[in-house]
DNA sequence: AGTGAGTTTCCTGCTT
DNA sequence: GAAGCAGGAAACTCAC
């Protein structure tokens, strides 16, 4: 059975998963968004539960973001409408039939049975994209798993993997005597699990291709994810990402096409923030509403525009994800120096303290730290 | 190549 | 409840 209205489908089932309206944004500047991961909230089904994933990057190809044996009948028909557009298939010759099939079932599909049901042309290509794509995600959660527990998952499949129960002992590992195979079972589970559905625990991954390729060509690249929320219908369970700065991934591959443009993301010496911030408030030019003296002669002052002088701050160090919390947080590192000293009580109040310089009015008169008026 | 400085990017807990 | 503050932790880039 073929339907004329395949290719409407198709459409629509984009539409009814990326209807966030996110503008076309590059992938660098997406990367730095602080806030285009929160737009979006999801589910899926695994196994009968019902998942909201809150808050993952969106790409605008959800499906690169899943294993495809997790994928539903939206990811499939999304991944099938990148094809067909890919390669200017004509879709209406598609059957129907075989666009509510999930990824599970899709996965055992064998590449003579992908090429009867979508054709000697889309099926191989079809076949082929999916075997990468399942290549690529098996080996790159295993290797994160192998690499956090030390056991080696090589002789297991995806889906043998996922369909563990708990009378399966896998462990390699002899010297992890008190670990038993149940929970050895549940802690293999609990990565696999934690990896397909986008969560991300610092070593972690999620998994995305190019957004302006968009072709099976183009290796999906591995980045880490923040603040990732998962709910089930047991119950909220957020998955608690470890404290610090996420590690950046693909350290050294300067070909990736993640790899942010900016060279000098460290200011040069001489344009620290306390300095940025000084030059502010002494530059009445530069500050236009941002921030103001409270007591200029003992260099109390206020930020009135907060995100307003992160953004230049961010603008200066060319990082658009920069916000007040994080400059706030650089600021509060100056109190230990003595750069920058507490006033209690007061919101968005900061005080020069005795080893900063150039904001005084004499210093400025004098023309000490470089400052002119 | 190694190291330290100065952030940046997370977090939790507390206060306003 | 939101926004801000405080500070721990870890990773980052850059200069030396």
């Amino acid at each position: 059975m073929s339907s004329p209205c395949l290719s409407s489908i198709l459409t629509n089932a984009n539409l009814t998963m990326y209807q966030t309206g996110l503008p076309d944004i590059p992938p660098q500047q997406l990367h730095a968004l602080p806030t285009i991961h929160t737009l979006e909230n999801r589910s899926y089904n695994m196994r009968g539960k019902r998942i909201v994933i809150n808050g993952s990057r969106s790409s605008g190809h959800w499906y690169k973001q899943i294993s495809p044996h997790q994928w539903t009948a939206e990811h499939v028909l999304e991944w099938i409408s990148d094809h067909v557009e890919r390669t200017k298939f004509d879709a209406s010759t598609l059957s129907l039939d075989f666009c509510s099939i999930d990824g599970p079932n899709l996965c055992r599909m064998n590449q003579e049975e992908m090429t009867a049901v979508f054709g000697p042309q889309l099926g191989p290509h079809l076949y082929q994209s999916l075997e990468e794509y399942k290549t690529k995600y098996e080996t790159e959660i295993k290797r994160n798993f192998e690499y956090r527990n030390g056991y080696d998952l090589t002789r297991f499949t995806m889906e043998s993997l996922t369909t563990l129960d708990d009378t399966d002992y896998i462990s390699d590992n002899p010297s992890d005597s008190e670990c038993s195979s149940s929970a050895n079972i549940q802690r293999i589970k609990t990565f696999l699990f934690s990896n397909v559905y986008d969560v991300c625990s610092g070593g972690t991954f999620n998994f995305m291709s190019s957004p302006e390729s968009g072709s099976s060509e183009s290796d999906p690249e591995f980045y880490p994810v923040s603040k990732v929320h998962i709910k089930t219908e047991d119950g909220d369970c957020r998955i608690k990402r470890p404290r610090g700065r996420p590690p950046k991934v693909n350290r050294g591959h300067s070909s990736s096409i993640y790899d942010n443009p900016k060279k000098n993301k460290h200011a040069p010496r001489g344009t620290h923030l306390w300095e940025f911030i000084r030059d502010i408030l002494i530059h009445p030019e530069k500050n236009q509403g941002l921030m103001k003296w409270e007591d200029r002669r003992e260099g109390v002052f206020k930020f009135l525009k907060s995100e307003a002088v992160a953004q230049m701050w961010g603008q200066k160090k060319k990082n658009t994800s920069m916000t007040y919390e994080k400059l706030s947080r650089a600021m509060r590192y100056y109190y230990k120096r003595e750069i920058l000293e507490r006033v209690d009580g007061r919101r968005l109040v900061y005080k020069f303290g005795k080893n900063s310089s150039g904001w005084k009015t004499e210093e400025i008169g004098s023309g000490i730290g470089g400052v002119s008026l």
